[in-house]
DNA sequence: TAGTCCTACGTTACCGGTAACTCAACTCCG
DNA sequence: CGGAGTTGAGTTACCGGTAACGTAGGACTA
């Protein structure tokens, strides 16, 4: 019992006591086992499991760098859950890690099904949604207004004359959130009078490649769309590629619009119309509030980290 | 008792029983604790720690996509560590994660601290050291030789007929890898003659943008630097870029290479000079070995993945 | 019919910490 | 100098499972 205090310094002991304490634990090469600590107080671990879609798609990385990085300073550590953008993966996944009696979650997207959010309340383990805002999450959520940015890009486009308008984007989808950007990229051709001629969803991770080949399959069979809206940065690189390779000039034949700023924009002889989102920032502002419960303290339910669109020369 | 042999299906209990239990397991909502289960009989959790230096290389998102999905398929939990190419951070990481007895551990890189050794070893827990070939490991290992890709390379070029030779990387180097490839490249330029004038280490991640002014800084610094070997293919592509913007014909004026066949390069208008490593394959590979150790049965002990180098037309 | 075996279920102790309590010795004060 | 408070250390029970063992009663066998 006294070694047990030394250990967590917790005081009730004697300067002398401390040192033979330490000694028989440099001895023996003692290492705690946690688990038993836990188990003993009824503790939780000091495992975060974080939820994200897929790490083929690079904006999560970022968010997943954000996230761990901050967890690490605060002696946390990061349990991977990729659900593969299925909603029964996420549960099966939910049910495991709570298992394991977790410190906190965090998870990608705010669609989850009745048994994973019933199993969530009942936890009533601290819990942040990221990515897609909802204004009434279950416990707290980091993210942004996807329809609004999909909107604000569709009003955008309309103001520079296009008429008709293509999309593509891929099944990999984080909880919907890109599909809302569609819907909002829709809802505003719609509303200022264009025509959403074409859209695509690739059965891919959004990638370069994909851009690539999904440009030429949606030219190839609605050669009269005038602008592109793309999944993410690295497909519309992969278009700008295509429409290089094709001599299809830009802005001139056709408009590119991208999402996210991932790095490879930075070094484009050009700069992309995009929407600039902080991932990294989503990320550690999850798991700052993360830590703010955890530890007790109070942490703001709903945060919006915003975007900014950034108009380029490819429209 | 009855209860817990029902739970794991033990045998040794009336299908009648079983029903009770499992009726009750409904009505109570019950959650087993996998906490208890491991203290009880003293195993191990279903937590593996995997190890890699950071994530905004891509490279090892690619790994750890590799390992993660392999995992989970077995129904382990990946626990992330993000070591920062701090020798010290992976100490302190090791320690953390061993007292939370995981299943397993992969770690990024052959080098550790001497204690992180010592507590690998005395753990005596499954253990895959990936990346970087060691015919020697602690437990086991997955990866290639770098040395000899960079020397290949190097090599290669030298029968291009270049003579004067560059390189770009950066500090962000998993357990000095890359270096590892630079090392092999100098000796390659050496034994054939040539001469390696002038190498740069940016305090960076091995991106994009880090390849294009890395490019810029080293032509001005020695202007007759004739082919620049890089870390990876992002960085190329981004020394491409610079040339490009800068009119430097490629690879008339100068030559590139890059290594690891990154997606970028797959949509390129030119094939580029790389050294092909199959990272989702050493991730794979890493996690089923752990997982036949961790089962109890044999594992390769060493396996190399080998290398493929990409001749293209960036040389 | 007695002895043996098997099946289904129950009982006990234990894993390694820690909360809560006890207690001796020492300090401090009016 | 006696009673109250403080300090350092020890004792006990418990967290929720499971290993190991115990046992009643039915089936099977010699």
């Amino acid at each position: 019992m006294t070694a047990s205090r030394v250990l967590r310094e917790e005081g009730g002991y004697s300067e002398k006591t401390r040192v033979k304490v330490m000694a028989e634990v440099e001895r023996l090469g003692y290492l705690p086992n946690r688990i038993a600590t836990v188990f003993a107080s009824d503790k939780r671990t000091t495992f975060v499991g974080v939820s994200i879609p897929d790490l083929g798609n690079e904006v999560f990385t970022h968010v997943l760098e954000g996230i761990d990085r901050k967890l690490v300073s605060f002696n946390h550590q990061t349990v991977l859950g990729m659900t593969q953008h299925a909603l029964a993966e996420e549960e099966t996944w939910i049910e495991t890690v709570l298992s394991w009696k977790p410190a906190g979650l965090i998870l990608t997207g705010r669609a989850h099904t009745p048994r994973a959010v019933q199993l969530l309340q009942s936890s009533n383990i601290p819990l942040v949604e990221i990515w897609d805002l909802n204004s009434s999450p279950i416990d707290m959520c980091v993210g942004l207004n996807h329809f609004d940015s999909g909107y604000d890009m569709g009003r955008f486009l309309l103001s520079k004359g296009y008429k008709r308008f293509g999309y593509v984007g891929t099944s990999h989808d984080a909880a919907n959130a890109a599909t809302s950007r569609l819907n909002g990229y829709a809802k505003a051709v719609e509303d200022g009078g264009g025509k959403l001629s074409k859209q695509l969803c690739l059965n891919d991770i959004p990638g370069f490649y994909p851009g690539f080949y999904g440009t030429e399959q949606l030219l190839s069979s609605d050669p009269n769309v005038e602008v592109i809206f793309f999944q993410n940065d690295n497909m519309a690189v992969g278009a700008v590629q295509f429409c290089e390779a094709q001599k299809i000039s830009i802005p001139g034949d056709i408009g590119i619009a991208g999402w996210g700023e991932l790095p490879i924009a930075s070094v484009l002889p050009y700069r992309l119309t995009t929407v600039q989102a902080n991932h990294l920032r989503i990320g550690q502002l999850a798991a700052e509030n993360l830590l703010l419960k955890i530890s007790g303290d109070d942490a703001q339910d709903v945060c919006d980290v915003g975007f900014r669109l950034v108009p380029g020369e490819t429209v």
